[in-house]
DNA sequence: TTGATCTATTCCGATATGGGCATATATCCT
DNA sequence: AGGATATATGCCCATATCGGAATAGATCAA
């Protein structure tokens, strides 16, 4: 085995910084293929194949409009990354290193308590 | 070029659905490897080279202990993370769509209202 | 119909991955 | 010293990328 799909979920999908880019991008407005192509610098062909691994995980919708093609920004796939991350955000307070360790040092007193009794 | 290195920053290295796992366990407390591998029932040396992928990236830590080297999270490596993740938040409320509307319908208005004056 | 425009797909090459296995390294114990 | 335990690395394989170039499709305009 290889790594993992890029197609196989939000996280793989996401951690392609154009992917990121294009995302931002479609934040607030659908937007054409060349359109985003021009924003990133980017070849038309790359963009569409970035946009094709957005669409398999459900980051992105699409909508024909004649020639074009709108993409758009389907925001929930992007639930489960936050949902994950924020489980940690209380661990990177500068504050919480001291809190922990007084935690630590309130246990400690009380499993020696407790053995004394 | 191929794809971006997994050790390029935290959004790819935390793409890797074992090494989730691993900061998943390395909240609240420090562990060895060892504890790490039967913990994810993966091997002493896969569990090695994430967590070195992981230190790489700056979300783990590592302090010497005898024989074992336990492992601890570096949380704040993964704010990029989250920052970037929390700018898509208020799009995926359904009643998003229906605000959204109601804003720009009022941003037209206060337009409007401003060229008449 | 023919040409122009917009997108998607295919083929190629270079590279980095994750996994297993064997092994090197380091530390502790007797 | 010699053995046991805990980690890190190196090597190999199969695979899945990202990127470019060329091309296939689709749709619109004259």
């Amino acid at each position: 085995m290889a790594r993992a799909a890029t197609t196989s979920d939000a996280f793989n999908a996401v951690a392609e910084p154009q992917r990121r880019r294009i995302l931002v991008l479609l934040r607030g407005r659908e937007r054409p293929v060349n359109e985003l192509a021009r924003a990133l610098r980017i070849t038309q062909p790359r963009t569409s194949k970035h946009l094709r691994v957005l669409r398999e995980v459900g980051l992105v919708r699409v909508r024909e409009s004649g020639q074009q093609r709108l993409y758009g920004l389907e925001a929930r796939g992007l639930q489960p990354v936050h949902d994950w991350v924020i489980g940690f955000e209380q661990y990177w307070n500068e504050s919480f290193d001291r809190l922990n360790e007084y935690v630590k040092h309130l246990q400690r007193k009380e499993h020696a308590d407790g053995s004394r009794r």
